[in-house]
DNA sequence: CCCTGTGAACCCCTTCACAGCT
DNA sequence: AGCTGTGAAGGGGTTCACAGGG
C-alpha cells in the first residue's frame, strides 16, 4: 500500500468515526471525499489497494470501514509511546486527549533536569534519559515523541534505538540519521510557517489568473 | 520552483545559520546534504533552480546561500501572525522561540471564551473572535495559526480569509476548505502517529531483509 | 580531479476513463 | 442510472549520469 495512502487512512478514519457518532452507517465515496477534502477518485483508490468494501447501492459501510481501517495502521492494539522531554511542549502533548481513542498510551517521560527527574507529570513518572534502556523495556516502548533540546539529539535517538523503539515522532528543528529498521516522523512547524510565507510573497508577486473585474 | 524545494529550503536554511554560527565560510553539498539528511543531488538541484552559487574549489558560501534563501522564502519581511486558540496548544505556540529569528511576529491571539478575551498572554492582547476583521487590519495580519476547538472552523477559516489572511497553519485536526487564494498548512499529530504505528506493524510482519547471524 | 549544474530516466502518485455491479 | 473498482495515462519529484569548470 503507498505510504500517502496510510497518511491519508487516518484522515478517513477521524471523518468515518464522526459519521458513526452521528449514526450515519453508509457513506458514498463522494460525499467522505467531500468531508475530508479529496477527490471521490482518490478515496477509492486508497480504500480499494486493500480490499473491497463498497456496494453500489449503498456506498461504504462505516462501522466496517472504521475496523478495517483500525486495524490496518495497527492501532488496534496498544502502543505504549516514551515522551522525551517535558518542557511546554512536552506538558502539551501529555495534555492532548487525541493519542487515548487512537490506541496511544504516553507511558513514561524522560528528561535531563535534575527538578523534572522523579516527579509525576499528569500521572507519568518523570525518568532520567539515562536509565533509558531498563525503562523502555520495562514498559515495553516502541514508539516515542522528541520534545526535547536539540543537544545530542542523535545520540538520544540512538539510545531510543537500542531500547526497541522503532518509531519516532521528531518536534526538535534537528535532523538526525535514522538506525537502522527505526522510521522517523518530523514535524517542523517553522519550515512549515515559512512554505507559507513563500506561497503568500509569490501570491503577491504573481496572483492567480482571474478575470478582471 | 517546486513546491518540496521550497520545503526544503527551510531546513538548509536553518543548518546553514547554525554553520555560520560556527564561522564557516563554505560548504561542498555533500556535507550540508549529509548534516540535513537529503542526497547531494537533491540538494544541488534545490539550488540550482533559483541561481547558481557554487564553485567548484569552495562549495558554497554559507552567508550568500542564507541571504539568497531567505529572500526566497519571503521571511526577509516580518509577518504578522494570529493566533486562534489560547488553550494548551496555543500557550506553547506563544512561547516558542523559534518564530521571532524567522522573521514571524505572532501580534494577536483570538479565542472565545469571555475568561480570556481582554487579557494579556504573553505580551499579546486577546481579542474575541467575533471583532476579527477590524483586528485583523489593524495588525496588518497575513498568517494565521489555528490552535483552537473544531467547532465552527470553516466560519472561522472565511473570516480569516474576508480579514484578508492568506496563509493558515492549522494544528486542529478536521478538514478545511480552503477559500479562494488562501493556503492551508495541515499539521496532524494523530495522523502521523499512525503513520508510525503502520509502520512499526508491517515491519514485524515482514522485517526487512537482512542476512541471518 | 572533484566539485557544481543539469538534461534524461525513472519512479511514485494522482487523475482519467471505463468496465462491472446493484 | 449511479455507484464502485481499476487498468492506463499523465504529472511531479527524485535519482542517475555526465557535461562543464576551477
Amino acid at each position: 500500500m503507498a505510504i500517502q495512502t496510510v497518511e491519508r487512512l487516518s484522515i478517513y478514519r477521524r471523518a468515518l468515526e464522526e459519521l458513526h457518532n452521528e449514526a450515519v452507517e453508509y457513506i458514498f465515496s463522494h460525499e467522505l471525499a467531500q468531508i475530508v477534502g479529496v477527490t471521490p477518485t482518490q478515496l477509492r483508490k486508497d480504500l480499494s489497494s486493500f480490499g473491497s468494501f463498497g456496494s453500489g447501492a449503498k456506498g461504504y459501510n462505516v462501522r466496517e470501514l472504521i475496523g478495517v481501517i483500525t486495524r490496518l495502521l495497527g492501532t488496534d492494539r496498544l502502543h505504549n509511546v516514551a515522551l522525551i522531554g517535558v518542557g511546554n511542549l512536552g506538558k502539551t502533548l501529555l495534555s492532548y486527549r487525541g493519542f487515548a481513542p487512537r490506541g496511544f498510551r504516553v507511558s513514561v517521560v524522560f528528561d535531563v533536569d535534575p527538578v523534572k527527574v522523579g516527579r509525576i507529570f499528569a500521572g507519568r513518572r518523570c525518568y532520567h534519559i539515562d536509565s533509558m534502556d531498563e525503562v523502555l523495556a520495562k514498559y515495553s516502548i516502541d514508539i516515542a515523541i522528541l520534545a526535547c533540546a536539540p543537544d545530542n539529539l542523535q545520540e538520544v535517538v540512538d539510545q531510543l534505538a537500542e531500547g526497541g523503539v522503532r518509531a519516532i515522532l521528531n518536534f526538535v528543528p534537528t535532523r538526525v540519521t535514522p538506525p537502522p529498521n527505526v522510521h522517523i516522523e518530523e514535524i517542523d512547524v517553522s519550515a512549515k510557517l515559512e512554505k507559507l510565507a513563500y506561497l503568500v510573497s509569490t501570491q503577491e508577486l504573481c496572483p492567480p489568473d482571474e478575470p478582471e473585474d
